[in-house]
DNA sequence: TTGTATTGCGCAATGA
DNA sequence: TTCATTGCGCAATACA
């Protein structure tokens, strides 16, 4: 319910208070305009955020999943060769074998 | 500007059509606060999205940290042996020495 | 006290 | 026709 009905033109002769009424509830629309519009900014930039870090997540899922791999093949590498006692490896070229695995500290930054 | 400025209670005699507009106003008032309740909701939805993609983020990225630094051990390890032609590593346990690295099989899942 | 910022709420237009 | 969504203004009140 309205408060005391104040200046509804044409319903009282006065229209002098009602000018300063109006000044004020202009500049108060204004006000909710400007905050509301904020309010949507961040509600967007939430959301953006959101893709982002889904995104930045599936890299790292990604490199989890190479690294894991790798670490297990040259564990298994290891271990055959333990197994083994030797010998076998002998004749194996580790640099030509490494050339499949991509340096971590080349892969890494960024 | 109202559209015909209906049943203005007071205005018009007439509370007959009111009846029915106070109706369909009243289910709008509610559908406008139940619509509202749900953006919000979603709203804050996002923000609990967010903050839980942040913490996942944290631990993949300290994963592939401790990945890649175990990986680098065993290349480093493996290039080691090569440069020094066999002979130094005959007589390291590698099974003691695996002990400190933690097994991607087991550190993965979850 | 004054001025802006936020927020709940109702109205009407419009969408589905 | 009904309900859902949205722009908009009002008033209360939180902030400064």
């Amino acid at each position: 319910m309205p408060p005391v009905k104040r200046g509804k033109r044409g319903v009282s002769d006065a229209d002098d208070e009602d000018d300063d009424y109006r000044k004020r509830r202009n500049r108060n629309n204004e006000a909710v305009k400007k905050s509301r519009f904020k309010s949507k900014q961040r509600t967007q930039e939430t959301f953006s955020r959101v893709s982002k870090l889904k995104a930045e997540n599936q890299v790292l899922e990604e490199k989890v999943k190479t690294l894991s791999k790798q670490l297990q093949f040259l564990k298994d590498l290891f271990f055959a060769q333990a197994k083994k006692d030797t010998t076998e490896l002998e004749g194996i070229d580790l640099n030509k074998l490494f050339e499949d695995l991509p340096d971590d500290r080349d892969t890494n930054d960024k």
